[in-house]
DNA sequence: AAGGCAGAAAGTGTATGCAATTGCCTTTCA
DNA sequence: TGAAAGGCAATTGCATACACTTTCTGCCTT
């Protein structure tokens, strides 16, 4: 394989390989406990073994993969009690998001906040979960970056990837769009009126209820190697 | 080289790699900038390129060393900015650990945490900065496993750990000892009353000060690669 | 003399091969 | 018939080889 690879985008193959695969994690369509050969990987993206080697690790340091020494990797499967652990820590690293945004956004960042806010109610009304998810999707990451601290983006964005595959039937719920959409209010209210105290409270008690509503689908499902004899869809 | 691995422990040969590593830039042997050069670290190690690359790919993800494709690896150098993101963190994180701490420690981990403590007190009147720091290691790891919670246990970890190099200065200044201990029992004291806002409140002003004593240190010292010509000491 | 270009050297990225460990299946003995 | 031991297949771990990118050096041009 001399020549340029094909389908995958710019930048090394590992970070493709990193990002393809905690996609498929993220994503779910790798479920959790599932084993990743790397030689099915390999052929998988068309490259040798060694930049999957590579991805697998950086995954592996990310958490997001859980790798036995001489027994191969597995699509991190996390307990009861870690999973709790972690929704815990989202709720706190939010509340603290949320606390430093009503203390340090910008004029022009409080003000796109209240914008992009006010146009997802009619979201909510039409009852469009899909456009509804894009957008909380980017109200959180707008929390994330209004904080100005880098660290605590990096951690609430490792941590936000990590819980990824447990938040998705999340929104299954009935008047789910409804209750999220006031939760963001009582938020983007709270920072506008420079609260941080209620700010991070709010966001706290909005990361709880979401934990909640997931808390159910965390263990019983575990499903065997099954979907991995179908290798997943073409990138 | 079909001989077992010599003077490096069990474990696989990546994760001992990522130990040393990782040991050499926490402890400040490799200095923030300086060039790592897979061949050298190879050579360094009696080891093929293959593991020091995976093992550079995983303290990248961690974020102790900074990889520029095509370009080789340096020690992460981190910006004023974004020292002071991580130690504005690192005092939010403790202040969750202690908080917790103060609502969820069971009997013996608070008598533990007291006893300690209070043993600790000998060591700043005699001025054993050496055993006070370790005392001090020890302390804030207690700190971070009574909180019960895994995942604000690893984020803190991961945070201390790179903070490390720009903290380990901060004894030298005079007084030292005698604040960080006062600190400390502000915080035990709050713990063991049960106090978790007092508690959480505590630690963050300690961390918001030894950041302050670190402060100094971070810019302005930038060695070129100079101390790579010599290969660190014999593990 | 200064700037830029060409070629070589150094170093990273990926592929492949070989050794070693693991798990499973077969065989054998109690 | 069950269990344990040994061998075989499959897969991981590490090493080496090759390809490509970057960079440094020296020469040529202006």
């Amino acid at each position: 394989m001399s020549g340029k690879r094909s389908l995958i985008r710019s930048g090394t193959t590992v970070d493709q390989m990193v990002r393809a695969i905690g996609d498929r994690i993220v994503t779910g369509v790798l479920v959790p406990g599932e084993k990743l050969d790397e030689v099915s990987l390999a052929a998988r993206f068309e490259v040798s073994r060694t930049p999957v080697r590579e991805a697998l690790g950086q995954l592996s340091a990310m958490g997001l993969v859980e790798r036995r020494p001489n027994r191969g990797a597995i699509v991190a499967v996390v307990t009861q009690e870690h999973l709790t652990s972690m929704f815990e820590s989202m709720a706190e690293l939010e509340g603290i998001c949320a606390r430093f945004c009503a203390e340090r956004m910008s004029g022009s960042e409080r003000r796109a906040l209240e914008t992009e806010h006010q146009a997802s109610a009619r979201l909510v009304r039409l009852g469009a979960e899909e456009d509804y998810e894009y957008f909380n999707t980017e109200f959180h990451s707008r929390l994330y970056r209004g904080a100005h601290s880098t660290h605590i983006q990096e951690l609430t964005a490792m941590t936000r990837s990590r819980l990824a595959p447990f938040r998705r039937a999340q929104f299954r719920l009935a008047g789910r769009l409804a209750k999220s959409w006031q939760e963001h209010d009582a938020i983007v209210t709270a920072i506008l009126r420079g609260d941080g105290t209620a700010a991070g409270t709010a966001a706290k008690n909005h990361v709880s209820i979401v934990s909640e509503a997931s808390a159910v689908f965390a263990v019983g499902e575990r499903p065997k190697a099954a979907s991995l004899a179908m290798p997943f869809t073409a990138s």
